[in-house]
DNA sequence: ACGACGCTTCGGCATGAACCGAACCCTGTG
DNA sequence: CACAGGGTTCGGTTCATGCCGAAGCGTCGT
């Protein structure tokens, strides 16, 4: 059966422990050199290069060739969504974290990160949770923005939310806090809007983010959240 | 990286064209034994044993010893989620249907089927349109139950809609029509009112489901839904 | 009690895939 | 113009796994 075959080699992709590595490591929404993931993974350059090219022809990931570099990136939302579906099935185990420097690594994620495209972690639940308190979300029935909410959103992030084919909000349960924080288009605007007004700040290189100041004023404005505890 | 192996080894469940067809097949939500397995993916028994025990290990199906027979199901909704999320990400490849035969199986599939519990093809995709008209679903900003919508589900199934863990209401994506349709507890238990009042009556031994002529009265009193074109 | 049947266990075979190192190509730099 | 550095290609090795048939173990019907 031809069904049977697409499904199996979609989950091959995904099906090899280095592959894993690399596309958990794209979650983060941004481009990354073959050379980088190859060392992420762990693995020589010419291995990467393979896994490379199976999950771009796979269509799980884009690449862009810049000079002598190789940047590529998850595909599209879907694909990411795809990623994390999977990942909030796994067991929630409790995070190893051997040794000081890879613990205060793993605190700093859990308590704010980017997931793709929009904002994960303790700080992405408070948000939604605020929200939902507001009356912006709904989630009792579900998950979906309310009219009030999309002006919320409108007036905030400054741009109206075109109705595209991606999905205007939806659930996305990340795998630390084992709760619901928003995504789709909306998370994403949202997302945007923070790091655009330096509301939240990248740490280092990785996909943590810190809440400034600024950002914890502007909660505490918009949404009467308080972030003192995060 | 632990995370990455198990990952690795989920994605790898379904990573086998036969483990595939099997899943695909359960995506009906009801149980078979190893044998109708084993003839549906066209290997031998022994063969059959294994990969089922690859996934009943892997936490995807669940076993149910009875007699002689091994009968296997997927182990919940989410099992089932993951396979359409992965099914939706396929080619949108326009039915092969080779023969007579084949071609009104389809053609029934796409009428109307079950998708693990609850309703899909064109007919689940019309009651979710007819309830997102009727104001009972809020599919502009999301995917949600409105009030009204649960007050007409807790009338129509006899039941209260109790929240548990899993969602109320959730879009699923069923890869025939490429529209949505109302899964969760809300689309489980609507199915199950269809199915036990004889408004659809499952079709032989497979997933495809018919509407009655007590279904198309129930159904145009209900929502005001047409359904002679189906 | 016997045979039929469904399923499982156990070798054994064959294919595929993951990996590396070495050689090579191309781009940007001193 | 040479050289360094990122990325790719290729050959070869190793290991995992998907498959079957034969034999064995239950359960059910006669």
């Amino acid at each position: 059966m031809a069904t049977a075959g697409d499904l199996a080699s979609l989950a091959g992709l995904l099906a090899d422990e280095t592959r894993a590595a690399m596309c958990l490591a794209l979650l983060d929404g941004r481009a990354w050199t073959a050379g980088e993931l190859a060392r992420h993974a762990g693995v020589a350059p010419s291995t990467a290069t393979e896994h490379l090219h199976r999950l771009v022809t796979g269509g799980l990931l884009v690449e862009r060739r810049q000079g002598r570099h190789r940047y590529v990136q998850l595909a599209d939302e879907s694909a990411a969504q795809l990623i994390e579906d999977l990942a909030a099935r796994l067991d929630p185990r409790p995070a190893p974290a051997t040794g000081l420097r890879a613990a205060t690594a793993s605190a700093a994620l859990r308590r704010g990160r980017t997931c793709y495209d929009h904002l994960a972690g303790r700080l992405g639940v408070a948000v939604t949770e605020a929200m939902a308190g507001a009356g912006m979300l709904d989630v009792d029935g579900g998950f979906a923005l309310t009219p009030y909410g999309k002006r919320f959103l409108a007036s905030t992030t400054g741009s109206d939310l075109g109705a595209g084919r991606r999905p205007l909000a939806r659930g996305c349960l990340d795998w630390t806090e084992r709760r619901q924080h928003l995504a789709g288009v909306a998370g994403a605007r949202l997302c945007e809007t923070f790091l655009a007004r330096s509301w939240v700040t990248r740490i280092g290189s990785g996909r943590a983010v810190r809440l400034t100041p600024d950002g914890q004023v502007a909660l505490r404005d918009l949404l009467d959240l308080d972030t003192t505890g995060l």
